[in-house]
DNA sequence: GCCCAGGTATAAA
DNA sequence: TTTATACATGGG
């Protein structure tokens, strides 16, 4: 587990092994972390901009410059702080010899707590696309449809694109990913679907709920699932994943990982990717 | 220029 | 029910 420590200029975390946040903001579950250099990143989630630095050499401590309370109630649970990656990472380990290939390569990977309505609409705009060009796509949408705020913009609320059709999206540039957005943001906003709700609903159930939205297969309704409401048995399939159950897992849809298959799943996705010479 | 991208809706067989 | 194709756009 982490060790926190509370400052009067911040708060402290000693990682054990547990957490690097370069590994964990740009592996692929979210898109609007950026890279300042110097061991720095920033992001903004819930309206608040936090920058964060971290020194790898002292296993990985890392500082946030915010209040007590703020780390209290918002970053202690983005971060997943209270859960024990270790114990998952070596649960996943003993289960096969390249889950355990690829834990070991990025073990500082945990899988954040985003908001679920940022969730839905970043792996909405990530069908067939890349990281990079998701990356633009939701940085223009923040900047013409979010509040601007001293440091950066705020993930534009459910109201806001729900007023929107795809026309007015144009600036984004998200091509037929435009009127998928409009969908999710009039069901959300409408009520027919309740993102707080698929919490807690039965999976299967979860998924179908979620997929009233056009736009929205198993592929986005899992990555919601997971990314957005923690629901860690989700186990996301897209291009890449199937080379990866093609190749190390044959005849499995990933369900040997239970429980933690939301994080073995993230741990194959960027081993895969940063050694694609693996599948073949 | 060319290929492909953390898929899905839609049409056709 | 299963399989093929279009989709808008831009990164490499």
């Amino acid at each position: 587990m982490v060790e926190i420590t509370k400052r009067e200029d911040g708060v402290l975390v000693r990682c054990n092994g547990e957490f690097d946040p370069a590994q964990t903001v740009f592996c692929g579950q979210c898109f609007r972390w950026e890279d300042l250099g110097n061991d720095t990143v920033c992001g903004v989630v819930q309206g608040h901009a936090q920058t964060i630095y971290y020194d790898r050499e002292e296993d990985t401590a890392l500082f946030l410059d915010c209040s007590t309370e703020l780390f209290e109630q918002l970053w202690h649970d983005y971060f997943d702080f209270g859960t024990d990656y270790s114990a998952i990472r070596a649960r996943i380990s003993k289960n096969s010899p390249i889950a355990e290939k690829a834990a070991a390569f990025a073990p500082g990977i945990r899988i954040l707590k985003q908001e679920p309505w940022e969730a839905l609409c970043s792996f909405i705009l990530s069908q067939n696309s890349n990281i990079p060009r998701i990356r633009g796509m939701l940085a223009r949408l923040c900047e013409h449809f979010g509040e601007k705020t001293a440091d950066g913009f705020v993930f534009p609320t459910v109201e806001r694109l729900a007023q929107c059709t795809p026309e007015d999206l144009a600036p984004v540039r998200a091509g037929f990913r435009a009127r998928y957005l409009c969908s999710a943001a009039q069901l959300v906003s409408s009520g027919v679907v309740d993102l707080e709700a698929a919490r807690m609903m039965e999976l299967s159930e979860a998924r179908a709920h979620l997929m009233q939205i056009c736009g929205v297969g198993k592929k986005v309704a899992d990555c919601t699932l997971l990314y957005g409401l923690h629901r860690m048995e989700c186990f996301p399939v897209d291009v890449w994943m199937k080379r990866v159950l093609e190749r190390w897992f044959p005849g499995e849809d990933g369900g040997r990982f239970g429980e933690d298959a939301g994080v073995a799943q993230q741990y194959l996705f960027h081993y895969s990717r940063s050694h694609p010479e693996s599948l073949a």
